[in-house]
DNA sequence: CACAGATAGTAGCGATACGAAACTAACTGG
DNA sequence: CCAGTTAGTTTCGTATCGCTACTATCTGTG
């Protein structure tokens, strides 16, 4: 391939990037995170035998609801979860227990609340997550790469979402209303209850240096 | 707020995230990973005077056009940068143009090819991208968390990039087709063009520890 | 108890994103 | 000259997603 073939002449290469200050490389490093994030959804959802081609917004949904405590699994969390509206996060709940992944349970205590949680089958098709080969990337990073790179990341995670004015969503461990006595179980302040050790590492929506309903 | 007021009972929580591994690290820093990037854009894309309300993927196609070099600045190229179809690509091009933002010019050695340039409104547009908060929210980390984070970020693109058949799309200064002879120009290789120092910061389709045309 | 207001969830509408496939035009190699 | 490839567009069907309106339920106050 020679020069000729080239669209832009030598001259032309002087307009075309002038003008522009040179990218910093902290809005290079927030583009690259979210082409990061394009290339986990976007590219190729093909559907497998045990991976039935989910949408992004329906493996979001999935996960939340594999994630979420007891009391975050509504349509509502959701919905403030993902920075999107109740209908729409309604919709996808629909759809998932359409296909079996999700099911629904009254909430006994309040008539307008429903309990969704995952069904074996959403437990077994979250194994074909897309999301995973990521997961995987960061695996395989050393130790300590890793866990400062998470923590970078729960970090931004969380300006952002109180710049966005949605909730922060952490877990048990990390919040205020918690109070380790025992070493397995953990009284919760804000929902009087005592949670056990699986709740701790589960999404909270009333995780909060903020307490929102205390 | 009481106890009875909560859905579950203490004997219910027993079952709800049992028989699930705990969530190990580096699941949930990809969960939080995207996560993060749903809230840059999918949280209230409201438009204002100096921000058109673009859609993610309008952002993400302008962002591009005003970064990647003068090789790179195709519709096809865009596409296999964002892990898309040449189609869908090509309708979000059309769009931006129909705004102003971009705009389109003839290759003169290949008639098929378009080459697409950001006009000056589209680079007013890109001040009000939402995406901005997050670069805000790097820079305000310390300098050596913010490298280290962004060179980690790079790298698991490419990895990712690399099991999605996508293209790495590096920078000039990181690519073995270049030749920095002088201090501000650098010859390349694979285009047989003398670069420019703002070209080196530019993405380029034909980045490569694999060369693709050589 | 009555009632106003807040909250959980759903349904329908419209705009749009996105991938798949078909198609045109142009380049490339023999 | 011609088969094969590549750049780009168009069309179409499906699904996303925000918005609005609506119902049902809960909560607080007099």
């Amino acid at each position: 391939m020679t020069d000729a073939t080239r669209p832009a002449s030598p001259a032309a290469s002087a307009t075309e990037t002038a003008g522009n200050p040179p990218i910093c490389a902290a809005h290079e490093a927030a583009e690259q995170l979210l082409h990061l994030a394009r290339l986990v959804q976007g590219g190729a959802t093909s559907a497998s035998e045990n991976r039935p081609a989910l949408t992004p917004a329906q493996w979001t949904a999935l996960r939340y609801f594999a994630r979420a405590n007891r009391f975050s699994r509504t349509p509502s969390a959701f919905s403030e979860f993902n920075a999107t509206t109740r209908g729409t996060a309604s919709q996808v709940v629909k759809s998932l227990i359409g296909m079996g992944l999700l099911q629904r349970s009254m909430n006994q205590a309040d008539g307008r609340s429903a309990l969704i949680d995952i069904t074996p089958a959403g437990r077994a098709c979250l194994q074909g997550d897309p999301m995973t080969t990521l997961g995987e990337a960061i695996a395989a990073l050393p130790p300590p790469l890793r866990a400062a790179l998470g923590q970078r990341i729960s970090a931004l995670t969380a300006t952002l979402a109180r710049r966005k004015n949605a909730p922060v969503f952490g877990n048990c461990r990390d919040c205020r209303h918690c109070d380790s006595a025992a070493d397995n179980a953990t009284w919760c302040h804000c929902t009087q209850t005592l949670l056990s050790a699986s709740d701790m590492g589960a999404l909270c929506v009333d995780f909060a240096p903020v307490a929102r309903r205390a």
